[in-house]
This record gives C-alpha cells, structure tokens and sequence, in this order.
DNA sequence: ATAATAGTGTCTGTGAGACATTATGTA
DNA sequence: TACATAATGTCTCACAGACACTATTAT
C-alpha cells in the first residue's frame, strides 16, 4: 500500500454548434505547468482533498470552475491511462462529453471556441493526448446520434427541423433525409419529448418554419430502435 | 502538486454462460485488507511502479495474475470514483466487461463462479460498491445484445442455435423469438461472421441441429441496425 | 405412432430511403 | 411572375414479431 497512488484528472469535451461552421470545441489556456500557456481541454484534478462527491460532481466542477459553461448533456465517455500521456508520470484522466446551448456567453479570454475540425484533423494539435480524447468523444456522439435524439441537446430549446437537421448532420458527419427526421420527431411528440409551440420562424426566403419546443424527460437522450444511415 | 495522487485500481466483471443455471460471476477471495477472505470482484492497482502499457493492460494483468482465465470478449464499461466506496480513502475504479467461453476451468480454489443473479438481488453480497458495478456490466451487457451478436462471446468456438438463443436470453433477460435470431445468424453469415460448419450434433430428442461456428472479425461484436423488443 | 425439438414459411407492421408534390413565403 | 424553402405524401424495402407448418430424430 502506502505509495501506490495515481494522478488523476477529469477532462471535458465540450461541444457547441455554431450553425454555419458546424461543432466548436471548448478549449482553455492553462494556466500551470506542464503545457502551461497553450489550450488545451478544461479539467480539473481529482483527489481526497476535493470535496467532490463522485466523479460526476468532478465533472461538473470543472464545468462550473473552469469552464464555466452550463452543460445542456454531460455523459462519461471513458478513462485513458499510461505512462506516456502527462510527462508528469503514470496518469490517468476520465474524460466527459457534454453538449452546450449555441447562445452561451463566454465568461473570461482563457476560453474560446474553436472549430472541432481543426482539432480532429491535427491542424490545431493539443497537448497530452488531449486529440484522441476528443476523437473518442465525437465518436461517441457520432455513434449514438444514429439511434437518439442526443444532437437536439445541442439547439436552444425552441427550435426548427432545419436547425435540427443541421445539428443531426455535424454530430453523424453526413447528410440525412430531412423526412427521416420528421418521422423521428414525430415520434418524440407523441412521447411528450417535443412540442409544436405553434410559432411560426420566417427565414430569409421561402414557407415559414414551425418552431418546436424540446423537453428532455429525465436524464439521457431519447432512443430509437433503429439506426440511420444502414 | 506533489501528493494530488488517488487510489485506482482495475476491476474485472468477467461473466460466463452456464446452459442450464444462467449466466455467472467470477470472484475471488481477496487476500488482503481490507475485506480479506470475502469474495469480491478480481482487480489489481494501478500505478506507475506497474508495468502497463494502459488500462486495457492493466485489465488483462487481472485477468492473467488474478482471475487467470482467457477473455472472449472485454470492454470498459465506466469509472467510479469517490470518498466511501474504500475505507482506505478517495478511490478509483475503472471496471471492465468481460465475456469468457463456457469451458473454462478455473485454476485453484480462491477462485469461483456464482449465479450472477444471487448477486443482483443482493442475496450474495459483495465488498466495496462491487454490486453495483456488476449490475452497471450487466446494464452494458443487456443493452448491446439488443442491437449487436455480443451475446455469442459466451459460445464456444462451435455453437447450435439453441445454445445462441439460451445466451441472448440469459444476458437481455427476457425471451426472444428464435426467428429473429436465425435471420441474424444468416445476415452474419453473409458478412463472414458466421459459417456452418455441415456437421450436425443430435441433441436427446428432436431433430438434428445444425453446427455453426463463430469467427469474430476483428474486436467489437457484429451490430445489426434494429433493436430487438421494440 | 407419438413426442420432442429443429428448421422453414407466411403474414403483418413499422420505419428508413428516396424522391415527387404541394404549400407558403420573398423579391 | 419566378424562386426559395418548408412541409407532406407516396412508394419500396428490410426486418422484427408472431405463429403456423414441415422435417427429423428418439422412444
């Protein structure tokens, strides 16, 4: 016993839509060493002396401390650890996904939003191995927005199938059948998951939108019993 | 810095197919304080002095030190962490699923298997928050056999019909209709995932059943595009 | 022959894919 | 008017559910 202790980190994935340049990560300038002045995926360390209740309080202390975002969906994705990944030694971080509204305010210039692209493809690199956990946690999104409802955490809470159709089609990666969709929110009404508020949303040109209302019932994200895109 | 270190260990919920009693839990006596002589789930700890290349190593370890059994099929299911679920402290549990083939034999005495469902209702109870992370497994393990083949890990290399159908039912808890189990063995077959062997194996009455055999392609279990049970 | 079990076939319903058609706004 | 976009409808196909029916063995 005694000694055989570990580092340990909690690291947030935090993804916003942006409805024109598609998902933005959340990305802090560090503060400390190592790394200390580059961006890198908000965190905070976990340990005996921090009065988190469990690792999901953790989570939602870094999002409240550091972050400082509220989370519309917050999801544990996994834990990595080896030697390699912290030059401090022997590590081990458990990374969340979590989902913002679009209209968030950020609260200080430590924080910005940059393009996910940018960071999957290795164009803006990230330290530790910070790349590869945000490409475990948009797989994860990827692979459960096939068969759930979990990208309608990333609109406001009133919103149109376009908007829903874009945020479908930045979290799977691809274009889907807009009628498809329908279907599925159609579903979700009879479920009590959405609603037609009866407002009308004029976009530059064409037919009016109806603007619908989400209503998340309980933890989690709505789940259908098949998959798009087979 | 310096001593913002906490306890982790890695856990093993390894579960094996028995025909006629169910699926079962493999635990060991644990050697050590605390809880020493209590059967409890096998697991080793983490930490730099260990010479794991990562977590999946250090969960093979357990497997090959502690549980010494051959996985068929492992994944990590989540991490808990907090203040009470060790006496010792704020601790750290990664914990992984892991199928084994039924023809296992277990190599000494503090080693064993118990009805997994003596343990889900508690009528077994286990150390730590042990009961819990098997019953988050089985959660894992119920919830993909609805929608992929994990299920047929639990086989032997060469399967009948009958004894996939006992594994789907036994790790989703309810009945399914054969059917639709054979038209996804035939869809498995199509991708390679399944082939039929031609020979035959007769059970104490009835017909002959067929003899499949089961070569996974690759880690991860075949996913089909439906829920069964909708 | 009878029982038991394996395997096949049939019918229905749901929902996704693809795309045409209609509706309703702006310029 | 033309054009753009939203919303609806139609047709097909795949596949799960349910259950009937046929096939092949032991007793």
């Amino acid at each position: 016993m005694s000694t055989a202790e570990v580092l340990a980190t909690v690291d947030i994935v935090a993804l916003r839509l942006n409805a024109e340049r598609g998902l933005e990560l959340l990305l802090i300038r560090r503060a400390k060493a190592p790394f200390e002045g580059q961006w890198a995926l908000p965190g905070v360390l976990i340990n005996g002396r921090c009065a988190d209740h469990g690792l999901d309080d953790a989570a939602l202390r870094a999002l409240r401390e550091k972050a400082r975002v509220k989370p519309a969906y917050m999801e544990q994705v996994a834990t990595v650890g080896n030697a390699v990944r912290d030059p401090r030694g022997w590590s081990l971080s458990v990374f969340y996904l979590v989902l913002v509204a679009p209209d968030i305010e950020l609260a200080a210039d430590d924080l910005d939003f940059v393009p996910l692209e940018s960071v999957r493809s290795e164009r803006f690199p990230l330290p530790f191995d910070h790349t590869q956990l945000v490409q475990q946690a948009c797989e994860r999104l990827a692979g459960k927005s096939v068969y759930s409802a979990l990208p309608l955490h990333l609109l406001p809470e009133r919103f149109t199938v376009a908007e829903a159709l874009k945020a479908f089609e930045w979290s799977i990666g691809e274009e889907i059948q807009h009628s498809s969709l329908r279907g599925r929110l159609e579903r979700m009404k009879a479920a009590g998951w959405v609603e037609d508020t009866g407002e009308r949303h004029q976009p530059p040109m064409g037919r009016p939108q109806h603007v619908l209302r989400f209503t998340p019932q309980g933890d989690g994200a709505f789940v259908f019993d098949r998959s798009l895109l087979v």
